[in-house]
DNA sequence: CTTGCAACTGATAAACTTTCTAAGTATCAC
DNA sequence: GTGATACTTAGAAAGTTTATCAGTTGCAAG
């Protein structure tokens, strides 16, 4: 990928360097503001602008997408194959699900791309993704603790949540598609 | 719906009236800022914090969705029944795509759910969504014009563009799954 | 190895989205 | 009608993302 870099022209700088490799180790599509979190130890003066510049210089040259999956801030994959997303209804955490044998036989390798939408006539369909709404492994394990503690103390609120809800986001949020 | 509101325990206020109204008869799926603006010269004193409270509270009594597809402000759904989205990735405008019939023979009338995903172990999936992401009939049109008056004209940036970008985006963006 | 330019960084301001707070107001059950 | 409660308003505030600009640095050419 670090070639990749160099090979769309961009400068490799130490503050991309270290962008790039902790992106491309993470399958947990980090947020920027993760990333620049666990890049501070590391590079103590890095701007966060810098952040978003490099994953933006990122995703114009192709190497990563943002991703908008879910309220707060986006996401960024560095997996640039076909695949889908399984997205955390509480914590938004996002995780990658390969496309199955039959969508990689598809013309296209990106994904199965059908014919005109008669429910939105003119609509040019570039690709189709799949989203797998539900909670993710340590959330669902949560709210069972949760649930447990809730019926052994009465109504002690006594669990911290640990929700990543979207920056101000205080109140609880119905999951989408509800 | 309206009937609904009620039957949630909701208050129908006159704010409350005319943005469920406003939202019910919009297949366009239109953010906070763009109700608040449609409604403002029937209510010119509403408060922007209300129609935010409200579509909360409709979310919360689950009788519309906030949807985050794109960057951006979200977008609010009225529609609780099963079906899909097409995002236009150049203005961030949605639309709603009915499930196949396939689909709709499911034993949830909701969407299919398949078994355990192998890709995220222990993600507990609630419900599948398929996003069609292109572009919609008016920007895959005014693309075309725009290209058509670059060839002419040779390089003036002379279309002011309607993209419906994020708020203080100015930049291009890639489309999300490129 | 030096040099120069273009691109990049850092810091800050700013725009936008969303939520919170506090005080006043209106809805609805009775 | 009347009162409790929920709602609205207005403004502040927090979080996300982009713009601006001066200063620095990567890197290609010499």
């Amino acid at each position: 990928m670090l070639a990749c870099v160099r090979s769309s022209g961009l400068k490799l700088t130490p503050q991309r360097l270290a962008i790039v490799r902790e992106l491309a180790a993470d399958p947990t599509h980090p947020t920027a503001q993760e990333l620049f979190e666990r890049l501070r130890p590391a590079l103590p003066t890095m701007s966060f602008a810098t952040v978003y510049n490099t994953l933006d210089a990122l995703a114009s040259a192709g190497l990563c997408v943002a991703l908008s999956l879910s309220p707060g801030a986006s996401r960024f994959d560095p997996n640039m194959d076909a695949h889908h997303h399984a997205v955390c209804d509480r914590c938004g955490l996002v995780r990658d699900v390969p496309c199955e044998p039959s969508e990689l036989l598809a013309e296209r390798s990106d994904e199965i791309v059908p014919g005109p939408l008669t429910a939105a006539p003119g609509f040019e369909v570039r690709a189709v993704e799949r989203i797998y709404r539900g909670l993710c492994a340590a959330c669902a394990k949560g709210r069972q603790d949760e649930s447990a503690h809730a019926a052994a103390r009465h109504a002690g609120r006594s669990e911290e949540n640990n929700r990543l809800r979207p920056a101000g986001a205080r109140r609880a949020r119905r999951p989408e598609h509800g």
